[in-house]
DNA sequence: TCTTGACAAACTGTATACAGTTCGCTATAA
DNA sequence: TTATAGCGAACTGTATACAGTTTGTCAAGA
């Protein structure tokens, strides 16, 4: 293997493929095969299928046995119940992390990354931004769990191509983001720990909801999998 | 390998592993060689390795880069996390479960986890009783994710080893236990919402405080790693 | 007595060989 | 033209060999 100085192969390969993944490398649904891999990554299979069994722990790799891997690609009603969720842990996060007098650092970190959303050049940027901010209240909040869970379902969110439909209304969507932000940042700064989760709840459940308008639904009936919403 | 019917080797090692952990076959912090398993479950090093890789992506088992691998035992830092974690995602469930209108058999099926834990003859099959009614109301809710969640938290806290000093208010805390699940249930039946997440939250948070007051703090500080709080 | 360094055993991590499975293709028959 | 059986390529899954790392032990020196 070629270029190895940090950390084990596998590692290695865990990092590749998911900076790969989330790069755009590979396409949802696109077959993932150990020796094509390990031809990318200049490494044997082993370590390759061991990255890969990893990744499929995290929903982010489909595996079937004897058949191989392939990239997940997030439905709506997985999206759904992950906002539902993130709407949860992100929740308990902010009220623990006003509950722990946060440092000056951290809100100026927090209306740093504002900044940065407002000041995207591209929904691309704009995403990043927006991920960034969600992570930090994760993690300065003191939970050891809450932001490897959060992250995890952050990676898998971007599995999901935007279709068109949501990316018509992207401008209206966009800059009422970035006021719930604001308002969020101002909560935290002032200690009020229910208005904060309440409004970081009410700006997860917004975007929740406008999925589940797009199929029409009010709840997620989860179970069913749907391979695909939008033709390429 | 011997008398393997189902699934693959890699598959079959994890099971038996996990099995064995429940089962208490080995002890929190004991170390865990690939050498050793092989031999135990009568296979080659690969797929032990897999399975290790799995559970400590789990966090179940501590993996130490090329030092090896060891059984996690939770910390009371952990446990309080993880029912706070909990209390939101079975809030989430059973809020689910009452508004998608549960059908009588899952009832049923509450109402004798609620019967056999009153019935049970020591702690063990009190615990068994007490996880499958909190499981019951996560498969059934209708989230794909939640019942792997929440699972794998049970799994985990599993490792934490009773100490003396809880055991003592056990049967107290037990009444309190079966009364609170028969209460749960009842909201259930009656299509109460609001009031079903309030008491299971509720009951959740008990635990939690419980564990906090064991250790005279607040709030679970996570990060710092606490390898025993009893001597063996 | 305590520290330090070298050695050796034990084990992890990776590569590779091989066995077993899946799946698509093609040829044959209805 | 369509259905089906059989074949073969491609790939997964497992075992094993080997290289590399860690860790404990023991002896030598301060």
């Amino acid at each position: 293997m070629i270029a190895k100085t940090r950390g084990s192969t596998s590692e290695f390969v865990r990092m590749k493929l998911l900076k790969d993944i989330q790069d755009g490398c590979f396409l949802p649904s696109e077959r993932l095969t150990t020796e094509g891999l390990a031809k990318r990554y200049q490494v044997s299979r082993t370590p390759v299928r061991e990255a890969l069994i990893q990744l499929s722990q995290n929903g982010l790799v489909d595996a079937t046995a004897n058949s191989g891997y392939e990239l997940h690609r997030a439905t709506v009603p997985e999206l759904c119940e992950i906002y539902e969720i993130r709407e949860a842990l992100e929740g308990i996060a902010v009220a623990k992390l006003i509950e722990s007098g946060p440092e000056p650092g951290v809100i100026k970190e927090l209306r740093g990354y504002c900044e940065a959303r407002r000041n995207a050049a591209n929904m691309l940027e704009a995403n990043i931004a927006d991920r960034k901010f969600h992570l930090a209240i994760c993690h300065h909040c003191g939970s050891a769990m809450i932001p490897d869970l959060v992250n995890n379902y952050l990676v898998l969110s971007t599995t999901f191509n935007l279709t068109p439909p949501l990316l018509v209304d992207d401008y209206v969507h966009d800059r009422k983001v970035n006021t719930e932000h604001d308002a969020i940042v101002d909560a935290i700064e002032a200690g009020k720990g229910k208005l904060a989760q309440k409004l970081l709840g009410a700006h997860i459940a917004f975007a929740r909801r406008e999925l589940e308008k797009l199929i029409g639904k009010k709840t997620s009936p989860a179970g069913k999998k749907v391979r695909s919403y939008v033709t390429q």
